[in-house]
DNA sequence: TATTGTTATACTCTATAACTATA
DNA sequence: TATAGTTATAGAGTATAACAATA
């Protein structure tokens, strides 16, 4: 259990992330936006799945999920495939063309990486991969439990109430 | 440095790490969202500043600062004093009650850190931060930097070119 | 001329809700 | 009735470009 300080400051690291997200999707190829990265990353690291598994590895809703994947079709990269066994649901695959694409964004981000990282040593990158995993877990396991908000405490002042509309 | 499979599954873990952000969005007050919140932050920490100091520390253009900024204003958050030195630039100000709502995200976060990191120590926190800001200063420090994309490599096959419209 | 800041526009990502088709 | 997936809509975040005011 840490302190509140500690936990301030790691709120500050999450938000100045974003720059770093934002470094890494501007090398992107301009068909390829950040979520169908994702896409074709998963299908190429997990292998053929429907839509429902696909959205869960990518943690957002199957709308969302829906819209990135449609994006990918379009493109050629993968293939929607009716499902045999429930013909509600759909297999997705990579194409040969998504399996390149996938091989370009590879060499992108590793190209980046190697360049940005070029003094981290092998173990500090592992150190901050497990460190991200694990602090996904501790999140993506209490999805189901939502933080109760209590209401804002009330002070006693004479102030002009903060506007919460 | 670091092998090429490292750094595809240090991406993997970038792209993963949205839903850790959006947990941590869902808890905010609806009308303080991230952007308006960070502004908050980083006044609290670091103090009066002007628009372009703030717009560095966020690491996004000015013209989006300028757009948080006008939020948290509007909500009477902050204040806008001009700069005597310098009337093209204004100086931003927390007020009494942006104070009041910046304790108000600190409660808000910490709870749900709390909750999430239960089984964290310490330590592992102090981790997790102290390679975040490494990761923030290899990536801000070189941001002038722009990779060199080189021309996607054309392989010898017979197939159908991928869409690079 | 260069810099500070604002505004208009456009694009990406996301969630909610309504809907279709199938189980 | 419930589930898999799609689509319409709305909201947040961001960047680029054009602009106004001042240095």
């Amino acid at each position: 259990m840490a302190e509140q300080t500690q936990y301030e400051e790691l709120v500050r690291q999450f938000s100045a992330f974003g720059a770093v997200k934002r470094d890494l999707g501007r090398i992107l190829p301009s068909e390829c936006p950040a979520g169908s990265a994702a896409v074709l990353t998963l299908l190429g690291r997990h292998g053929d799945m429907r839509m429902s598994k696909l959205a869960e590895l990518l943690s957002v809703d199957m709308s969302v999920t829906s819209r990135h994947v449609a994006h990918v079709a379009a493109r050629g990269w993968i293939e929607r495939h009716p499902d045999p066994a429930d013909k509600r649901s759909r297999i997705l695959r990579l194409t040969p063309d998504g399996l390149e694409q996938l091989d370009e964004l590879s060499r992108r981000t590793t190209r980046l990486l190697e360049e940005r990282l070029a003094d981290w040593t092998d173990e500090e990158v592992g150190q901050l991969i497990k460190l991200m995993a694990r602090l996904r877990a501790s999140f993506g396991d209490c999805r189901s439990t939502p933080v109760r908000i209590p209401a804002p405490v009330v002070e006693e002042t004479t102030r002009t109430p903060a506007n919460t509309k």
